[in-house]
DNA sequence: TCTTGTTGGTTACAAATGAGACTTTATTCT
DNA sequence: AGAATAAAGTCTCATTTGTAACCAACAAGA
């Protein structure tokens, strides 16, 4: 086990490799679309699994759920997204992704995986696939995540 | 290159993983100590290097200046570190743990010491080399980091 | 020396967040 | 059916954070 010391502490240095790499990508959604960081989110997850309520991005990004509906509300404001009524419980609204919504997801997605790319460039395809890896298993994501479950 | 998806976005991916592995630890000094997470990264960064300035904890752990000076007042009114003026510059203050804050450092940090081991325990010791690597090296914490530029 | 600019640190105000109460609708149990 | 419980989502308030202005001390140049 290696050693205690900060730059072996996982959290801090997950929070600095955190913040280090969502610097960049936060200037683009703010300045082009004047989004904050829960709303890309919330479009991203839109963009990527389809229609869905709001606890269903709370189960998944493990967002709290007052977080997105804020993130909702400026989302609708600024005409990106949608509510209907779901089908059978009037509790929930199911959120759709408008016109513009998908082309603000467009954009801002081919501008994240450049992003993405350049961030792990440095590493080795071995390296890549370790840390991905490791950070999959930290993070819990994988856990609720859809697809995993359809295997 | 691995494919564009939530699971393999690095900015999301390390927020996730530093939120879910923060959590547990978070509570620790919340509940024992009543600290902010900035105020237990101050504590430790005294703890760790020895007596500094305020701006030499900015420059080490790239977090904004007034983040600092509140975390500074909130540990000097916890008697957990004293103010002296630095020698020469007196725009300068030093920082250094009283008694009861190196206890609290010293407390702290055992437990941390144990919550890191169990967060890499999962890991085999050739991915816990490569995992931490790159987040040393996505976090930039080596870049500024006062031990390497003494080699 | 007298400006001009820079740095360390604090303060003030606006914006974002978290915790929990609250409303409405669905579910379960008797 | 009626009461109790739970879930989806919103709202409110206290706490935390970010931005920028600010003050004091230093530094450099005319």
């Amino acid at each position: 086990m290696p050693p205690f010391i900060p730059e072996n502490f996982l959290p801090y240095l997950l929070n600095q490799a955190a913040e280090q790499t969502s610097l960049a990508f936060s200037t683009v959604y703010r300045d082009r679309y004047n989004m904050l960081r829960t709303e890309w989110r919330v479009l991203f997850h839109l963009g990527h699994y389809g229609d869905m309520t709001a606890s269903d991005i709370a189960r998944l990004s493990k967002m709290h759920k007052t977080k997105i509906s804020r993130a909702v509300k400026a989302l609708e404001d600024k005409r990106f997204i949608a509510k209907r009524a779901a089908s059978e419980d009037r509790r929930r609204d199911t959120l759709s992704l408008r016109p513009e919504g998908r082309r603000a997801f467009d954009d801002l997605c081919a501008i994240a995986a450049r992003h993405n790319a350049r961030l792990l460039a440095p590493f080795s395809p071995g390296e890549r696939l370790i840390l991905l890896d490791c950070l999959q298993r930290l993070s819990g994501l994988a856990d609720s995540a859809p697809d995993s479950s359809r295997l």
